[in-house]
DNA sequence: ATGACGTCCTGCCTGC
DNA sequence: TGCAGGCAGGACGTCA
C-alpha cells in the first residue's frame, strides 16, 4: 500500500536511476491500466520521450517527459515500479504472454513480476515496469499542463512535508472538519499523501483516538498531531516505507519501517507505552488500529 | 456537508 | 483436501 512514504521512495529512485534515459517501446496487457489517451495512442505519443525528472504529489508520481508531456502514475494499493530487464514470453497456443524478470537479481527474485501489465523499454537496455495485483493503479499522459490541471491534482490538499504546511495551516484547515480524525487525516483533499498506515501510526503518536471528531481537537493536542504527521512520515521516508503486505522499491527490496511499526497491523500485540492489547475497528470501510488505553474516546 | 455504500480487482485466508 | 465466500483497500461516484 503506498502512502507517502513509499512514493517518495520510488520518485527518488526515479531521480537517481532513469534520468536522461529515451522511452524507446511500451508493451502492456491491460489497456485499462492507461486511463488517458486511449491505449493505442498512448504508446505512439510516449515513444521517443525523454525523461526528465520525477515528482510527487500526494501518491501521484509524475514523470516529466521532453516536449512538455507529463506522465502520470497512480500505484493505489498494489502497485509497484519496477527498475530492471525482462523478457516477453507467449505461452503455449493461447495468446497469454508471460513477463520473465532477467535482471538486477533483486527483480528477479522479486513476487511481483507476475503481476507485471505495463513496460516501458528504455535507451539503455534497462525498463521501467509497472506491476499490479489488483490492477487499480493508473496511468495517464497528456500535455504538462493539462496533467498538473487535472482534479485529482488541483483538489489536493497541502503536502505535510512541505516546509509551508504550518502550525497554524493545519489548524485551521482541521477546525473546519467535523468527520473522525482518521478519515480526516486519510482524506488527500485534506491533507495530501497520509493513508492507512501512517494515519494509525500518526494517531498513536499523539496519543488521539482515531473516532474523534477532529474539529474537537484542543489546540494542545492539535499540536501534538501536527508534529507526529512530520515526525511518523519522515522517519518513514528515511527508512524507505513500509512494506507490510507488498510495497517493494524499484530494485523489489522491502521497506524498513515495516519494524517500526507502532501499531498498524499489530491487532493483538502489545502497545509499545502501556502493555495494552492493540484494538482494530472499522472507520468509514478501513481498519483503524489503536491503543484503547492511550489513545481515550473520552 | 456528511455518511454509507458501490466500483474497480484478485490473492489469500477462513470455514465447512 | 477442496471449494466457496469474504476480505482488503485509494480514490471516485452515487444516493440518501
Amino acid at each position: 500500500m503506498p502512502e507517502l512514504p513509499e512514493v517518495q521512495t520510488v520518485v527518488d529512485d526515479l531521480n537517481k536511476k532513469i534520468v536522461g534515459r529515451k522511452i524507446t517501446d511500451v508493451w502492456f496487457d491491460w489497456p485499462k491500466l492507461i486511463k488517458k489517451p486511449r491505449a493505442a495512442v498512448f504508446r505512439k505519443s510516449i515513444v521517443g520521450a525523454k525523461i526528465l525528472k520525477a515528482k510527487r504529489r500526494a501518491k501521484n508520481i509524475l514523470i516529466y517527459l521532453s516536449d512538455d508531456r507529463l506522465l502520470l502514475i497512480h500505484q493505489k494499493m498494489t502497485g509497484h515500479l519496477l527498475i530492471g530487464k525482462w523478457e516477453i514470453k507467449r505461452q503455449g497456443t493461447g495468446d497469454k504472454e508471460q513477463v520473465i524478470p532477467l535482471e538486477p537479481k533483486a527483480v528477479v527474485t522479486d513476487p511481483y513480476n507476475r503481476f507485471i501489465h505495463l513496460i516501458f523499454y528504455l535507451d539503455d537496455g534497462r525498463m521501467l515496469a509497472l506491476s499490479d495485483l489488483r490492477k487499480f493503479a493508473k496511468a495517464i499522459l497528456g500535455p504538462t499542463k493539462v496533467i498538473e490541471n487535472l482534479p485529482e491534482l488541483i483538489g489536493l490538499g497541502p503536502e505535510p512535508l512541505d516546509p509551508q504546511f504550518t502550525f497554524i495551516q493545519f489548524a485551521e484547515i482541521i477546525h473546519k472538519e467535523k468527520r473522525k480524525i482518521k478519515q480526516v487525516l486519510m482524506d488527500p483533499t485534506v491533507i495530501a499523501g497520509i493513508g492507512n498506515i501512517y494515519s494509525d501510526d500518526i494517531l498513536w503518536t499523539a496519543k488521539i483516538h482515531p473516532l474523534r471528531p477532529a474539529n474537537k481537537l484542543k489546540p494542545a493536542e492539535l499540536e501534538v498531531l501536527w508534529k507526529a504527521i512530520r515526525q511518523i512520515l519522515q522517519k518513514a521516508v528515511k527508512l524507505r516505507g513500509t512494506s507490510t503486505s507488498d510495497f517493494r522499491d524499484t530494485e523489489g527490496k522491502e521497506g524498513g519501517y515495516t519494524d517500526y511499526r507502532l501499531v498498524y497491523q499489530r491487532e493483538d500485540e502489545p502497545c509499545a507505552r502501556c502493555g495494552t492489547k492493540i484494538k482494530r475497528l472499522k472507520v468509514g470501510g478501513r481498519s483503524a488500529h489503536f491503543c484503547p488505553k492511550c489513545q481515550k474516546l473520552r
